[in-house]
DNA sequence: GCGATTTCTTAATCCAGGTTAATGCTAAAT
DNA sequence: ATTTAGCATTAACCTGGATTAAGAAATCGC
């Protein structure tokens, strides 16, 4: 474990990286954020004194987040420890990668292509539930995803 | 740790209970949502064969979701490992209780509710950071958010 | 098997929030 | 001190998805 000073503005861990640290804030305030296609930046969290911040994903994924430094910050710096995938540690790690997925999604994609992530993504899932329960997860109306459905349809007809 | 089996409709936990308990899947689905104060469901998480589903939170926080089965399933279910919090786990519970928050808000709250309630969450973080990356935290843009608190200012005048 | 209930689709209308653009405001940078 | 560059606000207009309503299709209960 390794303590270093960072100054406004500088850039902790980009998007696309490996071996992704996980930072502890000792004083100052660090955010993570995501960039979408569109090269619009969607603030994923604020890390103040205490906090801990860090992309989670499993060890052979790339990070989706990008990490930067908002004011003077102290901040220690661990790996990810691998020994904690072993134990009853591993699904915690899973649900939150999952849900970091998913507030990026909220957050950057429409509600078009949250349903086609969500297709790709849970093929198996969508037979089994009704409609307007995937509609539910995506967050929006069983008529809104009827519509999007039926566009989408025609379009390729 | 105990299996039970349940049937398509099953309530296996409520909104608003203290005690919770972890629900890991063998067999059939089981889903977790919440309700929201216009008593509209937001589905919060779907969980097939091999996943786990809680509601994860604090030992004292009562829980937000409600988690019921989809078809029938086989489910052993265990207790929240209180000897967890004591060590290296606490950070990564208290990540997925903030992200959990963060969803549920994404899904069910309008831009205004959103902000009303970041502002009572993190009252020391909005002093600290410029507008439009709290705009970008809420997922709206700067703008929307100049306009929602120029509407509340000239409402309470 | 048959009526009842729930689910899905389509269409018309509405509105929150996005987009674009113009105008000050503040704060570095030279 | 003056240019420069980013930040906040306002306003006009646009659009994705909500709402409402009503009919068609699937599923459930008996």
């Amino acid at each position: 474990m390794e303590i270093i000073e960072v100054k406004k503005g500088e850039l902790l861990q980009e998007k696309g990286v490996l071996n992704s640290k996980v930072y502890h804030v000792q004083s100052g305030l660090l955010r993570s954020y995501s960039i979408d296609e569109k090269g619009k930046e969607h603030i994923f969290m604020f890390a103040p004194e205490g906090w801990t911040i860090a992309d989670t994903n499993g060890p052979d994924v790339k990070t989706e987040l990008f990490i930067d430094c908002l004011e003077d910050s102290v901040v220690s710096i661990s790996e990810k420890n691998l020994k904690r995938e072993q134990n009853n540690v591993a699904p915690l790690i899973k649900r939150l990668s999952v849900l970091q997925q998913r507030v990026i999604m909220l957050m950057s994609f429409s509600a078009i292509e949250r349903y086609e992530h969500f297709e790709k993504t849970y093929p198996n899932i969508i037979q089994r539930v009704p409609q307007r329960m995937i509609a539910s997860y995506l967050g929006i109306t069983p008529e809104a995803l009827s519509k999007i459905k039926g566009k989408r349809a025609r379009r390729s007809t």
